[in-house]
DNA sequence: TTATAATGCAAGTAATCACTTGCAAGGGGA
DNA sequence: TCCCCTTGCAAGTGATTACTTGCATTATAA
């Protein structure tokens, strides 16, 4: 598909991307990071939008959250840890970076539909789950709708928190705060 | 304190940076968004980052979260709306997409800790609450710094999600949200 | 050995960037 | 009337942008 040298380019300009967001990042910033001359970007590529273009179809550089990566085994604890645990694992704070990294007004309409899709992924499976438990009488709840966001939120939010401030906001490690918050999500702060 | 074309240039300025970002926004945007020459700018302020700079001392590009602004009664559910409210009440989704917006690395030395502010001051509210609550022995937890996280995550993860997607991932409003994550949050799923 | 493809290198493009300068127009206060 | 202050206007600065071109160099494969 790519031979070495695009892939230093696709890598070179996404982790300046993540670092200073693409209107800041220069393809002379991109050719010295690659060690390849500026002019062999424009030999490979067809522009600098072109590099962001393909290199989202990278999977180091898109999560690919699927549906089907979430299974579940109808125990809450376990299933919500799961979920979040799989969660964190894709939507590093790298990724979380990335994607703002990407919100630029001339790249949106090439980035906005593959940014949303994490959420919106990650929303419909828990969706699903919720309905499900809740039909089979394992939780009580009238706002899916409400409890699945919650949960996205308190996800995602500890990622982007992670990815925006290290550990300078809060220095817990995932598998600490997963469990944790997974637990009080099922059984509130009062039992 | 700025007069009148001061004004004008330093809201021009933060809508801009709030639609495209501080790299993507030139001078000369401001300057027709402002409805005034260029140089003028030049000659109100002594640069693109001074703009920001005197901008950020304003009210309405400001959250300016207090501890202070934060009180409460003891009553689990009424504190915690009511501090859910003031949160999206002051951390609007305008706010959220100024602040990625002003994620430009020759411009972090000056946002960063304001930008850090307000998420820390949300957090140091919640972690001296939850532990009052629990010496009261109104909640049993022993992760305080967890729960509090979870609870900035939940009201943070809801306006972000607004501010990138609109009403596109949830439709749901902040009053609806807030309500219900609240009770979940203290009552967990199950009950 | 020879042909071909990939790349480096140096120099260039026109456009745009943040920012400056000199001068004229206008309005308000004395 | 006179003066000062603000602003617009037009033209400009040098630096930087994305992107191009022509030619030399290298490695590889036939």
């Amino acid at each position: 598909m790519f031979d070495e040298t695009q892939l230093k380019i696709l890598n070179s300009t996404m982790m300046l991307i993540m670092e200073k967001g693409y209107t800041a990042t220069t393809t002379k910033d991109i050719a010295k990071k690659a060690g390849v001359n500026e002019c062999t970007i424009f030999r490979k590529f067809s522009g600098k939008k072109d590099i962001v273009r393909e290199a989202m179809t990278l999977p180091e550089w898109n999560p690919d959250i699927k549906e089907s990566d979430f299974d579940y085994t109808g125990d809450l604890f376990r299933d919500l840890c799961s979920f979040a645990e799989i969660y964190v694992r894709k939507v590093t704070p790298k990724m979380v970076r990335v994607s703002l990294g990407l919100r630029s007004p001339d790249l949106y309409d090439i980035t906005r539909d593959g940014i949303r899709e994490i959420p919106e992924t990650f929303k419909n499976v828990l969706i699903k789950y919720f309905t499900d438990m809740k039909n089979q009488g394992k939780i009580h709840s009238d706002d899916i709708e409400s409890l699945s966001i919650a949960f996205l939120a308190i996800n995602f939010g500890y990622v982007f928190f992670k990815a925006s401030f290290d550990d300078d906001l809060t220095a817990l490690a995932s598998k600490e705060y997963i469990e944790s918050s997974v637990r009080h999500f099922i059984n509130g702060i009062c039992s």
